[in-house]
Formats: structure tokens, C-alpha cells, sequence
RNA sequence: CGGGGUGUGGCGCAGUUUGGUAGCGCGUCCGCUUUGGGAGCGGAAGGUCGUCGGUUCAAAUCCGGCCACCCCGACCA
């Protein structure tokens, strides 16, 4: 266990004794992920297998997301609505290619009502069908279009290795679908989410590095003609992809006849785009910043920014404590006292340094006289003496020093763990402990193919200056290759 | 679906080889002492050992069937 602060040389043999809160990462990577959801009590596994429950303090974690890319995606536009969680089956055969990527992972309603019925019913793996049947009603004029529709919901996709957040059969997530006059607008839009919604929350907010970039043929969303990702890099040096933005052509508006009349008085087909996000991401942020002692949130998104922990039970002390997180609350801080001194101090500590709390401020009797407290920095590490009445100030420059500085450390983890590489071998050798940067030409659908055999998959695609390329032949395009979840 | 493994208090496990009164750690509850890094001591509750059948004086343990779950290989936000 790491001790903070200058602890001694005995009390960190004594801690040092202890068995760890947690197994270390690496020891066993997938082990701490579980202790970590477990001790930080973000979820729990649910009943049926590959589903899961998500504890108060998870939720509050997903619940930030939604505000801070709610926000984002109606500046964008776009409006939210909701559509049914039923689809009838035969909208989903629609779409050729949909319904082959989606077949194997659904789940089928037959019965309802006692009876058997008459057209099983789909659980959505996705709403692109349900909507795509709503939009064709509603685009009738160019004037209608652009349509940008965006709905929270929960989807089922029947997956036969679950991992709570990463994978679950049952997920929460944001799909937005719109419907544009021309390919060029379309297209335009897609990219805007990818990088106005989607990596400026995750980079500013989530203080992720990801990676922006395009799909190959083999990795694209079934039914689209282009997809864009964004690819983090995780702590065991594999890949997750925390978003997508599809563009999907007119694919879907020809099998559900969306059409519009022009200004010119002809019929054409919308070009549309979909997108999402899902509880995945808690995931992400779970295996992007977590150490060996629990969880660590970027302060812009911590449902609780900082804690004000009284550290033993004295009137005075707990007094100062709730004064103490008034002041931090009337300051902006999103703050949570911890007066329950019938919990041993450390206990609390550990508890709350395993959720990842930005910032504790802890206040014992001796602090009073001095008229100090002590300010743990969980991102940054250690704990430095505060004066009480300056704290307001404190722990703002501390948050948003702390946010920057789990960026950079993101940052700085994946470049050092991405080669620049020349061969397939070399790129494959480079996915045992991160990623690889090979040129496309290289690799190509059959390197790919092989690189597979091996688990590794090409992750995105990227222009030489890190911009998203237009297509997979524009010179100088590079593949990033890594291990993914 | 192919290969490997496990089912024992809420959780994690030992006990099975060689049948003989069901145990340990964590957690929970009560009491006292504690509270500056997962507190200590004392006490308590809680299990028809996955399930069905067989062998036996006696089965968690041996035999057979079934069920469930987990891990590794083909899909996915």
C-alpha cells in the first residue's frame, strides 16, 4: 500500500503489512477491475447472467455523463425524444446487412398476454429500424430536413461474454439518429458529433486521450458506409472504443422508403448518420485512470468533487467540518461532509480514495489550533497542510490543476505505449503491451485478416497529422493496431 | 458449439485423495475500548454441502444421471 504524504517509516511498515484494498493491476488486471466495481460499490452482477446492477455511486458517475453530453448534443441540434423498446421483428430484416450483424445477439419476444404472438416482437438492439419506420412518415420536404433526433435508453444485445460495464447484455446508452438532404451534410455531422460532442467530453471532461479515427470495412457498424470511432487506451495497454458515429448512407431510407421532395420537385432518399455512447464509457474511465488504490475521477466529472472528513468524534472538529463544506458548496465544489466518527478514520479514507474522489480535506482537533487542514490530492498524490480559511480557493486550483493533470498523464501512457512500426509482425509484437502505427498499405484487408488470428485488431484508421482520413486509400494513412475489449 | 474447471453460511475458500459430530477468513449483529490510513478484545446469529438417485451401519467425501455457473477459442457500444 502507498502512503501518502511523509507517514513515517513506521506506519508505512505497519500499512505495509496489511493485505492490499485491492489486487494489484498488475498482478491481474481483470481481477482489479472486479474488486474495483465491487469495493468502490459502482455495480453489482444482476440475476441473469450478463446483466448488471449499477449502485448508487456508479449511477452518479453515468449520470454526470448524461448531463455534460446532453448538454453538448443539443448544442449540436439535436432534440431528445423516445421510441419504443418493441420492435416488430420483421423491421429489423429491413436492412440486409443490419440484420446480419444483429441476428445472433437478439432477443425475442414470443410470448405476450399468456398467448403466443402472432409476430415475435425484438428487444432493441438499437432503434435504427423503429426510427427509420417514424422518419419516413415525418421528412416529406427538404424544409423538414435536417431531422436530428437523439434518444437515452437502454438496449439488449445477447452477449456471450459479459463484463460488467465493458460488454453486458442489457446497457444504457444515448443513440442519436438524424436524416439529412445531401451526403455531404450528412457526413459534415457525423464528424461534428465525433469531435464536438463525443472527444471534447471525453478529452476535456473525462480527460481521456482517445484517439479519433475511422473504421475499417471489417470493424464497420453493419448497415453504414462509414464509421467513426474513438479509441482509449486502457492501463493494461489494450484498446476500448468509447464512441462511434456512423454515417449510414442512404442505406436505411431506401429499405424504409425516406424521402423527400426536393426543391427542384424530385424525389430523393435522405442521407443519414447515427451515434452513441453508453455505460461503456464507466468502464473506460474505470480501466483509464484507476491505480492500485481504487478509482481516480477527473474532477469535471466527479459527482463528488472533494470530501470533508472529520477525523475523530469532537464537537469542535465536526462543527468546523460542516462549515467547512458550506463554504466549498457556496464555492461551486460539489462536495459531501463525512462526519460519521462512528467509522474508524482510515476506513473512511480508504473507502473514499476508493471511489476516486478528487480531494479530501481531513480535520482532526490538532488541525483546529493551527487553523489547518490537511488536503489529500488523489490524483496527483499526497497531502499537504491547507489553511481552513483559504481552502474555497485551494481546492478549485487543485481541481482544475488535477484535471490537467490526468490528461497529460493519459496522454502521455498511450504515446509511450504506441510504436511506430513497419511490418505486420513488428505491429503485432506492439499489441502484446499497447499499440501500433503502421502505414494501411501494409497491412490491407488480408494483413488484417491474419492480425486477427492473433487477436489483434485494427483499431482505426488515422491521417499522418492524426486528423480522421476520408477514405482507407488517401496516402499516408496509418492503421492503429492494438488488443481491444 | 469445441476444450478446461467449479458448485460447501451474504462473499471468498478449506475439507473430498484415505467415508465417521461441517470448518476458516471477510462481512453482519450485540457489548466495551477505540477513531491522524481498511481498529482491538469478548460474545452471537447464519449452511438439509447444486440436484436426483445408488452403494454403505454411516456420504460434502465413493458411483451414476441431470442442472447451473465460470474460464479459454468464432460476434460486439
Amino acid at each position: 500500500m502507498r502512503i501518502h504524504g511523509g507517514g513515517g517509516v513506521r506506519r508505512t511498515i505497519c500499512a505495509m503489512a496489511k493485505a492490499p484494498v485491492l489486487t494489484p493491476q498488475a498482478d491481474d488486471f481483470p481481477r482489479w477491475y472486479q474488486d474495483l466495481i465491487n469495493k468502490a460499490e459502482l455495480a453489482d452482477n444482476g440475476p441473469v447472467r450478463g446483466t448488471m446492477v449499477i449502485r448508487p455511486y456508479g449511477y452518479s458517475l453515468w449520470e454526470r455523463m448524461q448531463q455534460e453530453l446532453d448538454a453538448r448534443i443539443k448544442e449540436a441540434g439535436a432534440s431528445n425524444a423516445y421510441f419504443p423498446l418493441f420492435i416488430p421483428q420483421s423491421y429489423l430484416t429491413r436492412e440486409a446487412e443490419h440484420v446480419e450483424g444483429f441476428s445472433p445477439e437478439l432477443a425475442v419476444v414470443t410470448h405476450g398476454g399468456g398467448k403466443e404472438l402472432e409476430e415475435p416482437v425484438v428487444v432493441r438492439p438499437t432503434s435504427e429500424t423503429i426510427i427509420n419506420e417514424y422518419f419516413s412518415k415525418w421528412v416529406q420536404s427538404y424544409r423538414d430536413l435536417p431531422l436530428l433526433i437523439n434518444q437515452w435508453a437502454n438496449v439488449v444485445r445477447w452477449e456471450m461474454r459479459p463484463r460488467v460495464f465493458l460488454r453486458t447484455s442489457e446497457f444504457l446508452w444515448q443513440e442519436g439518429h438524424t436524416a439529412h438532404a445531401t451526403y455531404e451534410d450528412a457526413r459534415a455531422y457525423a464528424e461534428r458529433i465525433l469531435h464536438r460532442v463525443y472527444a471534447d467530453f471525453m478529452v476535456n471532461v473525462l480527460g481521456i486521450s482517445v484517439v479519433p479515427g475511422r473504421k475499417t470495412a471489417k470493424e464497420r457498424f453493419a448497415g453504414a458506409i462509414n464509421t467513426l470511432t474513438l479509441e482509449g487506451m486502457m492501463r493494461d495497454g489494450k484498446a476500448l472504443q468509447l464512441g462511434t458515429s456512423h454515417e449510414l448512407g442512404q442505406n436505411f431510407a431506401k429499405a424504409f422508403n425516406t424521402q423527400y421532395l426536393a426543391a427542384d420537385g424530385g424525389r430523393e432518399h435522405v442521407w443519414q448518420t447515427s451515434w452513441g455512447v453508453s455505460t461503456r464509457m464507466v468502464g473506460g474511465l474505470i480501466m483509464s485512470h484507476g491505480d492500485d488504490n481504487g478509482l481516480r475521477v477527473p474532477p469535471r466529472l466527479a459527482p463528488v468533487q472533494a470530501v470533508v472528513l472529520a477525523i475523530k468524534e469532537d464537537e469542535a472538529v465536526v462543527a468546523k467540518v460542516r462549515e467547512v463544506g458550506e463554504r466549498l458548496k457556496a464555492a461551486g465544489v460539489r462536495v459531501v461532509v463525512d462526519d460519521r466518527t462512528d467509522t474508524p478514520f482510515g476506513r473512511r479514507a480508504v473507502d473514499w480514495e476508493l471511489k476516486g474522489v478528487p480531494v479530501r480535506v481531513e480535520i482532526g482537533p490538532r488541525d483546529l489550533q493551527g487553523g489547518t487542514a490537511m488536503l489529500a490530492r488523489r490524483i496527483a498524490g499526497g497531502k499537504e497542510p491547507a489553511r481552513i480559511d483559504e481552502l474555497p480557493q485551494t481546492v478549485t486550483a487543485v481541481l482544475a490543476e488535477d484535471q490537467e493533470l490526468l490528461l497529460r498523464q493519459s496522454r502521455e501512457f498511450r504515446e509511450a505505449r504506441t510504436a511506430d512500426v513497419a511490418t505486420l509482425g513488428e505491429a503485432a509484437e506492439a499489441a502484446a503491451t499497447g499499440w501500433a502505427r503502421i502505414p494501411w498499405s501494409e497491412v490491407g484487408p488480408e494483413g488484417e485478416a491474419k492480425l486477427a488470428e492473433q487477436g489483434v485488431t485494427v483499431r482505426c484508421l488515422v491521417a499522418e497529422d492524426g486528423s480522421v482520413p476520408d477514405d482507407d486509400d488517401t496516402p499516408g494513412v496509418l492503421a492503429v493496431i492494438g488488443r481491444a475489449y
